[in-house]
This record gives structure tokens, C-alpha cells and sequence, in this order.
DNA sequence: CGTCTATTTGAATGTACTCAAAAGCGGTGG
DNA sequence: CCACCGCTTTTGAGTACATTCAAATAGACG
């Protein structure tokens, strides 16, 4: 199979395209490979782009005032990642992007997402399902930290996501959980 | 102006339609007069449609297995409402929408939503776009529960939505930013 | 083995919580 | 008009949980 073929068959999953269709897609989108502590973007940033993951791991993070760093998102195999909140709105990232594991993703543009999108409407039918995705997770995320105890978020984050675990740290997943190493440990030791 | 008009205008803004197109849109609507206290939506139902609120307000929330509420939204004029996580996957309802200030809605179901969404895909590329704008307030809410003491929270709140807060209680308020009216009041007091 | 990073442990502190009770506010009916 | 009732907010005291800061262990890797 001819490289520029896998990524439309990889990223648009059950669609069929002709030739051309392929070539006009495929042409949007660029490879790129990361190693372990790559900085993919970082806050402040125009963010121009989505990335789409084929191997490896990464997160994005969001430093607050004090110096503290938040995850708010860690990506994996097959998924897409990027500070979305500044991509759809063409602005200045809050968020850094971090390769975590070494990866291969591909890349794409705004402009050319929306090229690919009025040229082909299933494909926006497609990425809106995506984020009503999204969206459940965020909210399920919101719930989550309202109405659980650190202990069973921390419970939920390994068996909701058992293939990101082994890859990250535990100071990330304490600080996707909004607690400290320290008290993530303390948890831990509990169980 | 006749009636059916009003809903196309305020809803879709900025927005034309032929006659048979007005009329193919507006068929899909429903209107809905509510009380404050009315209950539009019990968690445990299944979710079949969203509304959009001409006027009045209304929240979301989720009763926790501890039997503690949480708001998740609150809507006023011009906003849509829903349990999206289950309307999106047309699924049973973990939350319960209600009137706390009496509304005015137009409903329509998911089903007419992928009418008409396949029918003008201007309108689907109208709500991906307020999709993605969700998507930004729900990261923007994490990254804030994470990051900031539940002070800062308080003032975000009332300067993000000046035109919510007096509609709504402060205990309404207390369970959106996930403390107690207690801590709310004493928060309160140190302004 | 030594160094760097990650995790664990300890002690003191702080913030928000629970439970219980008092005060404030709004509307209704006598 | 005021007394009463229900609902909302406030206050107080004791408690629980997570935090901070500092130091000790444990792992990973050359």
C-alpha cells in the first residue's frame, strides 16, 4: 500500500473516495515525527494546526498563575489532539502540547480542514460527531471532579483509560486529576 | 410578523431561506411555555430532543449517589439546552433539566436535526461551530476547577455571566462551581 | 556505581466540609 | 398591617481531606 494511502484510510475510517479525492485529501496533510519531551506548540503560539495520532503518546497542558501545571488532555493511537479552545477560533494557545511517548502524527490546517469540509460534507459530519464526542467526555470530566472523592476520580481515570496508564507518569495523572503527587501517592498506597 | 417566522429569524440569524424552506424548518419546531420549577426533562428518560430558549432561564444538573446536586449548565435567552451526552448517542438521561425562572422554548428532535442538517448543510456547519464553542467553555470550566481556588471561581462566574446571576440562587450557584452554600456565603462575605 | 528523576513518607497547615442552629426574606391570610 | 410560614442565607464549632515543604527512598540508565 502506498504510504499517502495510509492515512485516509487509517483517519477516515469507512469512507470511500475516488483517486482524486484521495490525492486533493491527502495532500492536506503532513507527517511528522517526535521524541519523548518534543514540544509539539507551545502557549502563546498561534495555533494553526490538529494533529492526528498514529503512534505514540502525548498530552496538553495548561500552566496557571501560581506555576502549577494542569493536563487537560492526554492522546493516543487514533486520536486527534490540539488546543482546540485556540484552533477553532484562530487564536493564541493557553495550552502546550507535549510528545509524552515517542510519536508519528499527522498534521493538518485549519484553512485546509475547511477546504476538506465544503468540499466534502460527510467528512464535517464526521468531525461534528467527533466533538459531540468530545463534548460527552468534557462534560462526563466536569461531573466527574464536581461529585467524586479524588480516590474513585483516580479509579475511573485507570479503568476509563487502561492504554494511556502505562504510558504517563504519575505526576501527570495527578495533575489530570487536579491533585498532588504527593496526595496521588498517598491514594495510591490505599489501594 | 407571522409567528412560524420568529423562530428562523431569532434562531438562525444571518441566515436566508427560500418560502418552502422557512416552512420545511419551522415545521420542525415546537413551541413551549414553562413555569419555574417545571421539570422539561427527568434523569432516567430518554433524550430526544433540544430546546432553545426564547426567554427565561433554566439549568441542568446531576444527582450525585451521595444524592448531591451539581449544575452543570445554566441557559437563558438565546442559548440551546440539553442532556447532550445523551441526546447526541439518543440515549437515557443522567441529567434533569428544569425551569428556574418561567421560559419560553422552541424543542426539536434529534431526528428533525439530521433532517435538516442534511437538507442545508449551512446549518450543520452553524452547529459544529457552536459545538466547538461548548467545547471551549467546557475546557475553559475544567482548566478553572483545576487551577483556581473556588474565590476566583465565584468571580469568574458572576463576571462571566453577568446576566445569569440574578436569576439564579446562590445555592444554584454554589452547586455550579462545586462547593456549599455555606462556603459560597462565606466566600460571599469576605467581598 | 553514581546520578538524575520519580515516588514515597512525615509533620504542620489550611481550606472546605458537615451538622446544627440562627437570622433574613417574601409572600399569604387573618 | 402584622403574624406566620417556608425557603434561603448566614454563622459557629468541630472534622476531614488535600496541601505545602522538606527529606528520605526507589528506579532507571549510562
Amino acid at each position: 500500500m502506498h504510504n499517502d494511502d495510509l492515512i485516509l484510510t487509517q483517519i477516515y475510517k469507512n469512507m470511500v473516495f475516488t483517486t482524486d479525492e484521495t490525492t486533493f485529501i491527502n495532500s492536506k496533510f503532513e507527517n511528522i515525527v517526535l521524541k519523548k519531551g518534543d514540544v509539539v506548540l507551545n502557549a502563546g503560539e498561534m495555533v494553526t494546526h490538529q494533529y492526528y495520532i498514529v503512534d505514540g503518546c502525548l498530552r496538553t497542558y495548561f500552566i496557571d498563575l501560581s506555576g502549577k501545571e494542569h493536563t487537560v488532555q492526554f492522546a493516543i493511537k487514533d486520536w486527534w489532539i490540539s488546543d482546540y479552545t485556540a484552533f477553532f477560533a484562530q487564536k493564541n494557545a493557553i495550552l502546550t502540547i507535549e510528545c509524552i511517548q515517542n510519536a508519528n502524527l499527522y498534521k493538518i490546517s485549519k484553512n485546509s480542514m475547511d477546504e476538506i469540509y465544503s468540499a466534502f460534507p460527510k467528512i464535517e459530519t464526521y468531525f461534528r460527531k467527533k466533538m459531540e464526542k468530545s463534548f460527552a467526555s468534557f462534560q462526563h470530566r466536569i461531573l466527574s471532579n464536581l461529585a467524586k472523592p479524588a480516590k474513585e476520580r483516580y479509579l475511573d481515570f485507570i479503568t476509563t483509560y487502561p492504554h494511556i496508564e502505562p504510558l504517563v507518569k504519575n505526576y501527570h495523572i495527578a495533575s489530570y486529576l487536579g491533585i498532588t503527587t504527593e496526595s496521588l501517592s498517598r491514594i495510591r498506597k490505599e489501594l
